[in-house]
Order: structure tokens, then sequence, then C-alpha cells
DNA sequence: TCGCGATAGATTGTCGACAATCAATTAAAA
DNA sequence: TTTTAATTGATTGTCGACAATCTATCGCGA
């Protein structure tokens, strides 16, 4: 993603660059959730077989981008509510998990990562690129799960990060969802770059709470727009 | 699994029941860690073409039984110290978050769910038959994931439950590895149970540590034999 | 004898076509 | 009018064959 990585040219099949691509599509908006995917039609359009857009299907099942029913179809996964607060709840704590993995790990190399990914966030608050916003910002809060050096967790948080980079843009195309605030993140480095864990931890416990609020408040706004 | 679920009956894929036949065959030890899959045989062998059976391997790959690199190959995944410390370290983690959840959920139906499921362990330990202790042991800690009611946390325990549960089994055929002790989980029981969450949570911290330490030993003395 | 390149065999990736299944529509009956 | 059954169209599940790629073996040269 970010790191050269010399050994990132391994060969790669059809279906995880089809993957690539239709994960762009579904994070830009171009696939709406709850809008149903027809393989064939895909399949034409991307130029390949059935066979590997099959494949790249079932990768963003598994990341949780799609649901899929036997025989029936496969869907863009729709925002619910309980869905938004278990991931938020279930972020936090693994947040926390992976800060105190990294805490005593953090040097140089680590808070200039942090400060460069914290830049690059507010240059795209700048800009105006809402998309862009949030994809840095989950940039950002990766960070500290490179950092805590633990191959599991840091799969997990692939998942968690598809899911919530889903709905924070289907949030923002549907109504318009206000960026990042900039003193939020401001406040959130300067924990991560500090010394005192309480104060970490409060933070982690406060970041997520505003942003799990702030995204329940705009479901329930579409919950009333729908009603009426 | 353990729930009648009425409507459980829906049509399932031909890759879905393949998958269960694999994985059946990964924790019976037919299938041994390391060995690699050649889908033409395996196809021939469960009598489908090589589609479903590539379907069936992929969702194995998610849940972290099998690893594959492009054209090279499918193997089961392979043991490692650095990975059960992983596993065992995270377990931690969601349990006490699991068990935080469903604390104030426990009812009538959720002590006698769990005493019947330790009961079960019991007397498969009776009989000797470990793999059947190994499943017991691991449903027995699912209990709390599915009264947590947070579909995102079942699903990633899921997850770690397989993975676990390879290390286990495949613990046992190389080496005989001496089950689940009777009093260990007897505690864990009674603190599951009682009135106190600090109990609990040293009890979630002291079952982890057991756990992981003897299946480091049994890894570490692998590698000495594998040495010698 | 050791290292290196070509070759052969096996295995995976991909394709197009066919069969099974589902959803919507139409028509018939109560 | 409402409900139910049949039908049709579209979509997914499955299959067998072909092409691309890798791994191991063999032969050649140093």
């Amino acid at each position: 993603m970010s790191v050269p990585a010399v050994g990132k040219l391994q060969k790669q099949t059809f279906g995880a660059r089809i993957a690539d691509e239709l994960r762009k599509a579904i994070f830009a908006g171009d696939l709406v959730p709850g809008s149903a995917l027809i393989e064939t039609a895909l399949a034409e359009q991307f130029g390949v077989s059935r066979g590997p857009l099959r494949e790249a299907i079932r990768q963003l099942i598994d990341e949780g981008l799609l649901v899929q029913v036997p025989f029936s179809g496969t869907r863009v996964t729709e925002l619910s509510e309980i869905a938004i607060r278990e991931i938020y709840s279930l972020r936090t704590t693994l947040e926390i998990f992976a800060f105190r993995l990294a805490w005593d790990r953090r040097d140089a190399g680590f808070r200039a990562e942090m400060l460069q990914r914290q830049q690059a966030l507010l240059a795209a608050i700048d800009t105006g690129d809402e998309m862009e916003c949030i994809r840095r910002e989950m940039h950002l809060h990766s960070l500290v799960y490179e950092a805590a050096d633990h191959q599991l967790l840091l799969e997990i948080w692939g998942g968690l990060k598809g899911r919530l980079q889903l709905y924070l843009a289907s949030n923002y195309l549907a109504h318009g969802r206000h960026g990042p605030r900039r003193t939020g993140h401001d406040s959130f480095v300067a924990a991560a770059l500090g010394d005192s864990w309480p104060v970490m931890e409060a933070e982690i416990l406060q970041h997520m709470r505003l942003g799990s609020e702030e995204t329940e408040r705009f479901l329930k706004a579409r919950k009333e727009k729908v009603d009426a």
C-alpha cells in the first residue's frame, strides 16, 4: 500500500485485481449498498470470465463488503444501526489492544510516520475531497495496527477497516457527511505520541464514541427520511 | 450448530458442503499441516468439478486453515510459535470483551447451557476421546460469544476457533497432547457463573496463560525433535 | 564435483457452455 | 377481488477442456 515493498510484484491472479477494482467501485459509490451484482454483466465489463469474477466476489464477501445468498444473488452490504455499533465497540477494544502492544515499541520512525499521515489527512481536508479524507483517516489509524507486530490483529483490522470505510463512504454519498474534525485528530495524534497511557486510552474511547454517535445520527436521519 | 434453528435447511451449495468435509478432514488429521492439496485429486475424490472445490478451498483459506500462493499451490496452515502466541493474546482480549458484554445478560438459560456443555466436556474426558474433548472445550467457550449478542464478534471468534482447533488437534496427533485439565475448567465455569467480575477477568487471563504455555511447550518439544 | 540452463511433467488459472434454481408475470380458479 | 398455480425469463451453480505457470529432473559446461 504505502511501503515500496521490494518483493511486492508477485504474479497476481485476475481475481485479486478485479477484487481491487470492485472494492474501489464500492467505496466510490458506483455500487451503492443494497444493489445487486450480476456476474455475467460484471464479467463482460471487466473482460474476464465468470470464474475469476466469482473469486473476486468471494473475497469481498469475506471482507464484509458483499453478502450472498445461494441461488439468489450477491448484493452490496446494507447498513444497519446495530452493525455500526458492533463495529465501533469492537474497534474500541482492538485499538486499545493494538496501542498496548505498540506502546513501548514507538520509535522515531513511528512518530515520523504518524505525523506524515496526519499531514496527509489535513491536506486532504483542505482540498475538500471527502473520499480522500476517509482513506487518509483509515490510513492514519492503520499505523498503530501495523506497529503492533501482530499478524492476526492486522488481518482482522483489515476486515474492520473495509466495513468502516464502506459505511463512511456511503453515508457521505447519501447525505454529505461532514468529514473528520481537525481538532479531533489533533488530540488523537498528540495522545498517540505522548507519554501517558491513561490519556491515550481515554482518547481512544472518546474518539470511538464520537465516531459512533455521529454515524448513528446520520443513520437515524436517513431512517426518518425513508419513513416520511 | 447447537440450536435446532428452524430455517437452517436452506439450499446448500456443493462448495459449502465440501468445505465442511475438508474441515473435518483437517481436524481429524487426515490432512496434516504443511501437506499440499491438489485440486484435481480432491475434486475426483469428492465427485465434483474443480469449481466448487476451489470455492471450498477459498472458504477454508479465509478461516485460516489453508494458505495459498498463486500458481504454486494450497497447503494446510503450518504451526508457528508466534502464531500461537498471537491467537492466545487476541483471544484473551476478545473473551474478556465477550464476557463484559454478556455479564449482565446471564440468565437461567445461560447457566443451564453452560453446565450442560461442561458436563459434555467431562463426559468426553472420561471416554478418553481427545478429539471429542477438543470439540467440547471449544463448544464450552463458544457459549459466552453466543451470549454476547454481537454478530461481528461471533464471526471473528469463528475464525479464531478454527485456527485454535487446528493447532490443538495437530498437537495432539503429533505428540499425544494431554487433554484439558478437569480442575482448570471447573474454576472457569465457577467464575463464569459467579458474581465477581474481577475474579472472572483473572480467570480468563490465567486460563489463556496456561493454554498458551502448554501449547508452546509442545511446539518447542517438536522443534527439538526435528533438530535432533 | 558443482553450478547453471533447458526440458518435461504436473498443477493451477481461465474460459465458454450447460443445467439447476429462483423471481416476476400471467392466467386461472375460488 | 383475492388467492393460487403455472410459465417464462433471468441468474446462479456446475462442468469439462484449454492455456499459463511452476517445480523437479536431466544434461551440459566449468
